[in-house]
DNA sequence: GGTATCCATCGATATCTGTCAATGTATAGC
DNA sequence: GCTATACATTGACAGATATCGATGGATACC
């Protein structure tokens, strides 16, 4: 109803609040936080620098042998990175491959950057 | 011994195996992951976003203002920033302001600047 | 000093996450 | 078809995390 929220002023008047910023769409900071969460783990960051550097697709194999962890956990790794859009998968043969996302997100790219220490 | 780890040229031979980078030094690994960890969480990307708009440090009552969270979930979120190195705080009388480290570490610098949109 | 306010910390809890062992599924080669 | 191999999926479990209510410590004001 009011313009202004009194206890608001009251509060303001008191010298510790101020204006601040319009939130994020709800959506966006879903989606930044969701990518950086794929993120947020040794091995993945691992994995990612493995496919930055990579030339063709990396097989899965390439990673149990790189890492010393179970084939299970690897391919939950190599799922969620691929749930957030980081990579993409291919079946040759018995094979599966990873690579990076040509259409990767924008601030996943970013991320990646940051990761192989381009800038 | 041997130069050659004769199960892995069968492997190769069979067509699935590569040569991959060598991983990145674990500490440098669990820096970013870390890093990631803190931002991976949509109240944590409003806060920062928030702070990156500000042009004073910003009081604590306006983060609890600003979301639909109990205070000591604020509190909880913020500290995490502060052990990730992303922000910093000060008190000021009764009230406590946050704002972004200056001597931030870069990887957060970068993504931060994804945050707020700026390239 | 007493009281009120702001914020951090503690304790509890429900949910999420990383990991492994076991199992399932698909392909290649016999 | 049978077997072996590669990978995904499932189930289980320990540890981490987001949240809240309650408490504690510090500061300002009367």
């Amino acid at each position: 109803m009011n313009e202004i929220d009194p206890e608001a002023a009251t509060r303001r008047i008191k010298g510790c609040c101020q204006a601040v910023a319009a939130p994020l769409p709800e959506h966006r900071a879903n989606q930044l936080a969701a990518m950086y969460k794929a993120l947020a783990d040794p091995t993945r960051i691992q994995i990612a620098h493995i496919l930055a550097a990579a030339t063709e697709p990396v097989c899965v194999c390439d990673f149990t042998a790189a890492f010393d962890l179970g084939q299970p956990t690897i391919s939950h790794h190599l799922s969620k990175l691929r749930d957030a859009g980081v990579v993409t998968s291919l079946k040759r043969g018995i094979w599966a491959f990873y690579q990076l996302n040509p259409d990767m997100p924008a601030a996943a790219r970013v991320a990646i950057r940051t990761i192989t220490g381009v800038d």
